[in-house]
DNA sequence: CCTTGACCTTCCAGTTACGGGAACCCCTAT
DNA sequence: ATAGGGGTTCCCGTAACTGGAAGGTCAAGG
């Protein structure tokens, strides 16, 4: 198949799969009139690729799961350390945003929201208050 | 004072700083010898900046703030929509990385996590069971 | 045969918000 | 004179693409 259909089945843009040949996580072959033909092989790394970018792993998180995916002799150990430090990473990022979420709804929630200057979030941003800070 | 004070002063590094300027959020003033000169002024303006970065605005969004705070007749509700647009990609965020997390950490509760190959991560990624999908 | 339109190709630039590092200048103390 | 610890500019690299230009290919229609 031609690369527009690569992408419909795989759900990758057809941009995204070119640069994914282009980091070499895969090697399609080509016509003689220099079309990428995909083979079903190449469809299915296309597939887990997306699958594992949908869960957040990094390109390079990517390229090692599929060489383990590959290794039919690999330790399920190698792939949960993994993600496990995937999850570890996710956690952490829910954290920050958690945090910023408080603080900042807070702020939403004190600000009257009128024609009027007054302001708390600016003046939760503003320096002249160093005192009534908690968090940020 | 000089970069480097203005930089822990504000909690910023100096590249961070020297970036700033360069987009035009900051204006400091050159001594002689060409080093900037930074007044209290721009020291506000720097830990305004520090403040809202690390509430999770984007440099545009900053700039704005920044323009709304010096504006002495702004009106509430426009920093306030900016604001909520804000909280709203948080939320956002942080219901894509739960979903991730869901299913990760299911995923990788299932995973032996031992020396054999069998693992459900791998099997959630690859492409041939298409039926037991839940989450993607 | 020619054209139209939908494909496909490569290549280059831009995105976000900086960080690293080179090459070089300035200032103070010894 | 020299050593160090400032400062400066400039350029490259990051992650993972996206947009767009310039141009080749192919099937269908007139």
């Amino acid at each position: 198949m031609n690369i527009k259909e690569a992408a419909a089945r795989s759900d990758l843009p057809p941009k995204t799969i070119r640069y994914y040949e282009e980091i070499g996580l895969i090697a399609p072959q080509r016509d003689l009139n220099g079309y990428r033909r995909f083979a079903e092989a190449d469809l299915h790394r296309l597939t887990f690729l997306s699958r594992a970018r949908a869960l957040g792993f990094s390109i390079e998180e990517c390229r090692t799961l599929l060489a383990l995916w590959a290794d039919r002799s690999r330790a399920s150990a190698d792939v949960k350390r993994l993600a496990q430090g995937h999850l570890t990473a996710i956690e952490a990022k829910i954290a920050d945003l958690k945090a910023m979420h408080d603080t900042l709804s807070g702020l939403v929630a004190a600000c009257a929201g009128d024609g009027r200057p007054d302001c708390p979030i600016l003046h939760r941003l503003a320096p002249e208050n160093e005192t009534q800070r908690s968090n940020g």
